[in-house]
DNA sequence: TAACGTAATGATGTCAGACATTAATATGTA
DNA sequence: TACATATTAATGTCTGACATCATTACGTTA
């Protein structure tokens, strides 16, 4: 949004000063006031406006950024700035529920892979009776990538599972479907993953690409399984040597 | 935790000061120092064992608040309070992400109770499969309840739901269950339901229970399908209504 | 004595105003 | 041209005072 064209805000009354900085700002970002990548006003401008303290105002924004809403930018040509809502906002409060927990690190990737058997088998199959052209394109084009590297390798893959669990046509699913995934990446990209089993992976996911070509749910699943089994176990010889070594 | 042996902190060196405060009472709450209902040093003892202002406190335990792990209760004997974790922290997330696609009242609906068709049904195979005696008899336990108003049957549906998700043993599939059934109550508890397919809902929950008794997955998913279908149906006889009157 | 009003208490809430820090940019000098 | 320095505009921090809130304690009165 520009910064000129700012919507004037009503000084607030009920409730406490930080609560409804925080309130009125986080539904001006969630209507499309401010739009992603947009700056806020400044804290004295908010202050002002708001007619209430600098330090009220901080404790607002504090809120926002915890709730992964805005980032802060210091020095100048810093400020506010409204963050792109993406999956993340999830990830972290799942991994705090499952943390409390404190299961052990094998015990918590069995449930999470279990987990994404449970979900991407749904997904899969769903993404093979509602995809769209456009859909069936963009798959096929991940498909296609040259890879060069190991890593690169690992990228594709985690485009293809977010392009399938997305032609399924169900945001619910997609998100939960991304956030289980950037979880499990997140809680063990410290374990470099072998890639001997690179062909392996590549028959799978082109076995996932044409059962949903061919619109065929059973076939799409089967495929999935094989997929994320195969991760599993990629995953287990490693937590296996890292316990030995 | 006793107030009298609070841990000693470190004073803050790198990272902002605010963060510092965010970062450190995060670990110790996460790690269990202090355990949900334990009230956390006020804020001038903790600005004083951190040797830094109330202000940069303040912010830090406001950003606490924002992502859910703290409450704050002003007056006397008021405080900081460890927050009890539970899948409230995903669903404020979860309702952000689907928000910000802005879909209608129905569209939105449909996508969830897909979403719980596709996962519980999951959920149900699984109970069927892994319930053990206990989970059993706390499905029948609800079951039996005496239920004198219709308020009070739909808060013993939720117990169920949440039960068999629980009886699946998976921990993550619990969890996202959990979620998305709130989201939804949360986003369309306006609608007053009607109660005449009461009967109806008992019977697909005596059917799901028994199934899980006998350990039979695929009995235990039809009759989740026909439970869910039911509510769906129930609440969109209601939305008509909503837009007709 | 019981009921009610009021003061004390201890926590968070708010304020104002100063100064520190940070990082991009502009400027000036070798 | 390249590098060092100053400027600038934002957030970061500090201090110390006062306001508000809700529980508890107390004291007065019917």
């Amino acid at each position: 949004m520009n910064k000129k064209s700012k919507p004037k805000f009503k000084p607030y009354k009920k409730s406490s000063a930080h609560n409804y900085v925080f309130e009125i700002l986080k539904d001006y970002i969630i209507s499309g006031v401010y739009k992603v990548g947009d700056q806020l006003p400044t804290e004295v401008e908010l202050s002002q406006t708001f007619g209430i303290s600098r330090a009220a105002t901080r404790e607002g924004l504090r809120a926002l950024e915890g709730i992964g809403l805005i980032t802060t930018v210091q020095g100048y040509k810093g400020g506010r700035f409204v963050k792109k809502i993406d999956s993340e906002i999830i990830v972290s409060g799942l991994d705090l529920l499952l943390q409390t927990e404190k299961p052990s690190f094998g015990e918590l990737f069995n449930e999470l892979i279990e987990a994404r058997i449970a979900i991407e088998c749904v997904t899969v199959k769903m993404a093979a009776l509602n995809r769209s052209e456009e859909n069936l394109a963009a798959i096929s084009q991940v498909l296609d990538l040259r890879v060069d590297s190991k890593d690169e390798f690992y990228n594709k893959t985690y485009d293809l599972h977010e392009l399938v669990a997305l032609a399924s046509q169900n945001k619910v699913l997609f998100y939960i479907v991304q956030a289980i995934r950037k979880l499990i990446f997140q809680t063990y990209s410290n374990l470099a993953l072998e890639d001997n089993n690179i062909d392996l992976v590549m028959k799978t996911h082109y076995a996932i690409y044409s059962s949903i070509k061919n619109r065929d749910p059973e076939e799409a699943e089967k495929a999935m399984i094989l997929d994320i089994e195969s991760y599993r176990n990629l995953y287990l010889e490693v937590i296996e040597k890292h316990k030995k070594g």
